[in-house]
DNA sequence: TACATTTGATAACAAATGTTATCGCCAGCC
DNA sequence: GGCTGGCGATAACATTTGTTATCAAATGTA
């Protein structure tokens, strides 16, 4: 199962057993919370099974920024790098199992990692991918129409529709519920018209 | 006044020396297209003077997504990277004063300039501070409203309140220039009583 | 100077979206 | 089986924002 993470990172059989032993598993239940809002991230997490949500509040409303599933990585990056207050919490969807790394931990590995060739390169191309696919989404919020945003994640990411309560893809639609199920319905109306 | 690249990209002489034979000079008048949507980039800009902004269109409308002055550096960077169609356009807003460097020229450059020790990791760092600037902004368009948006650009970039024409500021804020002025009144009106 | 173009403000109306409240459904739990 | 809480749909109403049109001021240019 996370065999996945070595072929990810492009690790060698031995930086693989160097990089696994640091790896420590942890089972939780739904609605836990993993990191809050404030808080110094000091761990990566590797889903094996459930999904997670990064969230942030704002004037007490729960904001939803990104979906998690099975076999991604989750930190919060700049608070993880920086050691700074992260701007955003994460938490459970469903009951999770996951594997983690400290950031002490990962940072002394990080010296003998290195010596991989190409691991530098790789790291950057994912940083670019990453950017990238931050700046897609922002597109799509300037351009596009909550319906149209709604779609486009049928579409794109339809685990999402399948295993994400409807208000958390609601706030991350940047709509209330309640326009959501609107949304909804005035979709189910034009295929009945349609067919 | 170019000399603020070299340091921008730490490099020493010699290395200047080369690239710097490499910029090309370019002036241009207001509204000027440097690069179309759906065009492969194959420049990087160097702003010495004049502002320009970066935008795509949908439906249609001419939407904004950033704005760039003096001494900073323009490119659509997925594009030129990638050799692929360009996301988004560049246009001048003012008549400007530019240099330029070709990707064929660049990438001859690279292998030179990649021997600097740690201008890679410079790089790095530099995608990183990109990264969390889209996010940044990102988490603003989900959190703030119009207003707030608009009262966080006075405080963090007033240089684009006093130097950009007010429809490409409403189309960089995600509204129409028309509310833009219900909100500036609004504000005024605010700061009357108030006072 | 005079003309054309760009820019910004405002009003009136239309459309989109939020808020609050209510109801029904369903899963989990005793 | 019956209760409870979470979730989603819907209605009614309020608020925000867009659209279109018009005018005035500023700016650039012949």
């Amino acid at each position: 199962m996370l065999e996945q993470l070595k072929h990810k990172f492009h690790l060698n059989d031995s930086q693989w057993e160097l990089f696994s032993s640091c790896l420590k598993k942890l089972k939780v239940p739904a609605k836990t919370t993993l990191l809050q809002e404030g808080e110094i991230a000091k761990r990566i997490f590797f889903i094996e099974k459930g999904c997670i949500r990064v969230l942030f509040n704002h004037d007490g409303r729960d904001l939803t920024l990104q979906f998690f599933f099975e076999n991604e990585t989750v930190a919060s990056m700049e608070s993880f790098k920086k050691g700074a207050p992260s701007l955003m919490g994460m938490e459970t969807i469903e009951p999770c199992t996951l594997w983690f790394i400290s950031k002490h931990d990962l940072d002394l590995l990080l010296p003998e990692l290195e010596k991989v060739s190409g691991l530098r390169n790789k790291f950057t191309e994912y940083l670019f991918e990453r950017m990238f696919l931050y700046m897609r989404h922002f597109f799509s919020f300037i351009k596009d129409s909550p319906l149209e945003r709604y779609q486009n994640l049928i579409q794109e990411k339809p685990i999402v529709i399948q295993r994400v309560p409807q208000h958390y893809i609601a706030s991350y639609l940047g709509i209330s519920s309640v326009h959501l199920s609107r949304i909804k319905s005035q979709l189910v109306r034009k295929n009945m018209k349609s067919s």
